[in-house]
RNA sequence: GCCGGCGUAGCUUAGUCUGGUGGAGCACCCGGCUGUUAACCGGGCGGUCACCGGUUCAAAUCCGGUCGCCGGCGCCA
């Protein structure tokens, strides 16, 4: 007979042979009778070892093997309410193929502890159910952009480029060079349009940033999408349908991590286009009412970005910043004050999880920019390229992965939506 | 960079204000129990009170410094 799930074994009926591994989940133990709960990495099951019914030596190991020790179980399925989910494994054969030290992680937790033997407390049910989910969303996404005639490529994550706008980049030695981590994979999907017209990509962005709150790392997943022919407009619609396409199957098929998360799939269902879009100066008229001491040409902090989100089901977009604070590729609108960018804010004060703009094709408007944040020119001369064979209007967007996935798993903290946070003061383990 | 908080057993903590032999729960070990639900009952093991210095007859406790961590702001996705 082989191993099944738990999953697979929950569904069976009264009396049906069961053979199952894992590791010890729980453990309670009661003289001639032992209660092993059984973890696999699709549920939990309990067994029931009795002295009478499983050989001497299997008994003795069942009633001495620490949690998270690692078992493989062969028995008998009972159909009995006082057991989690309703049905137990009686065991005929129980062996242990790893004993576990004494688990250090216990029932009281700290946050630094945790973070500490993160290693270890990945094993647990809420950070395997964000895993899950941060699988799920991979998933729906590859099927947005497949179904939508993107190409999925792959830029390099060693670059030349430093400037992003002023973020701080993570500089190192190339063979006596000096490069840098990417921030952003734009500019070489921007290449990568007038082949394949439509891209995306997804790579680790690293922002050296001394940021320190709930919304911040050091090392993220970052989704970029860059599309030929596209303008602002159509730019924000592909934006939403995409978000809007995963936030519904998330919703439809991943019901139960949602649930164990707190999520009610009833919040993702209603989020379809179209989103509302407010202009940048309207929102700033938006926030003074609301009290804030803001003005044109200032950046929105989280407050604001929350005030902005307030009572909306749905994401938002804020349309048209002052050319001043956004980066030196955005087109400049007509009016000569404004970029033809986009920010999604996500609802619940979850923030920004979206940015995107149309490309700037002027050259000259690039350069002057580039130097005014005081960019090294001569990096840019592959970009600049760019508008010089067959430029066309094209637009795009970037996407923090483990942004969205706060949002969508209801997290209080970003460092749960990556299995191995790189935060201010820590890259260990 | 700025503001705030915390370091006591493997873990979670009481004790710090008001100085006087550091208590508990969990985990682990031993014993008991044939239906437990993060079981229960009895016993046991486990501490350089983060580190350095100062005050004092006496410091986990008061003072100064160092280190580590956490929360928030700013910056950003």
């Amino acid at each position: 007979m082989e191993f099944e799930k738990i999953r697979d074994a929950l569904k069976k009926k009264e009396g049906e042979p069961a053979k199952i591994r894992g590791w010890i989940y729980r453990k309670r133990s009661s003289g001639k009778i032992v209660f092993v709960v059984i973890r696999d990495s699709t549920g939990i099951m309990q067994v029931i070892v009795e002295k009478s019914k499983v050989a001497k030596e299997d008994f003795k190991n069942a009633d001495k093997a620490l949690i998270e020790s690692s078992v493989e179980v062969e028995g008998v399925i009972h159909e009995d309410e006082r057991a989690p989910g309703g049905k137990e494994i009686h065991a005929t054969k129980f062996n242990v193929i790893g004993f576990a030290k004494e688990f250090p992680i216990t029932e009281y937790q700290s946050v630094e502890f945790l973070l500490d033997n993160r290693h270890l407390w990945l094993r647990s049910r809420r950070m395997t159910e964000v895993m899950k989910l941060k699988a799920s969303m991979l998933k729906f996404i590859r099927e947005w952009f497949d179904e939508n005639e993107f190409w999925e490529v792959t830029p390099s994550v060693i670059t030349m480029n430093a400037a992003e706008g002023g973020a701080t980049v993570f500089s190192f030695d190339y063979f006596g060079q000096t490069a840098y981590l990417s921030q952003t994979a734009q500019m070489y999907l921007e290449a990568l349009i007038f082949s394949l017209e439509r891209v995306w990509s997804l790579t680790p962005s690293f922002r050296a940033e001394k940021s320190r709150t709930r919304r911040h790392l050091i090392e993220y997943w970052h989704l970029e999408a860059e599309e030929a022919w596209v303008r602002n407009e159509e730019n924000m619609k592909l934006q939403e349908e995409m978000v809007s396409y995963v936030c519904q199957n998330i919703a439809k098929r991943c019901k139960e991590q949602l649930e164990y998360l707190g999520r009610k799939p009833e919040d993702l269902m209603v989020v379809e286009p179209p989103f509302k879009r407010i202009k940048y100066k309207d929102a700033i008229k938006i926030l003074q009412d609301k009290g804030f001491d803001i003005q044109w040409g200032d950046d929105f902090g989280a407050p604001h970005e929350k005030a902005l989100a307030e009572g909306e089901e749905k994401p938002i977009f804020v349309t048209n910043f002052p050319v001043e604070s956004k980066a030196f590729y955005m087109k400049i609108s007509p009016d000569g004050k404004t970029v033809e960018c986009a920010d999604m804010i996500a609802p619940e004060g979850y923030g920004e999880i979206i940015g995107g703009s149309e490309r700037e094709d002027d050259i000259d408007s690039m350069i002057e920019r580039l130097k005014k944040d005081g960019a090294d020119i001569k990096n840019y001369e592959w970009y600049f390229d760019l508008r010089r064979y067959g430029s066309v209007p094209h637009s795009g967007f970037g996407l923090g992965l483990e942004r969205f996935l706060c949002w969508i798993a209801k997290l209080e903290h970003i460092r749960d939506a990556t299995p191995f946070p790189r935060l201010l003061r820590r890259a260990y383990p």
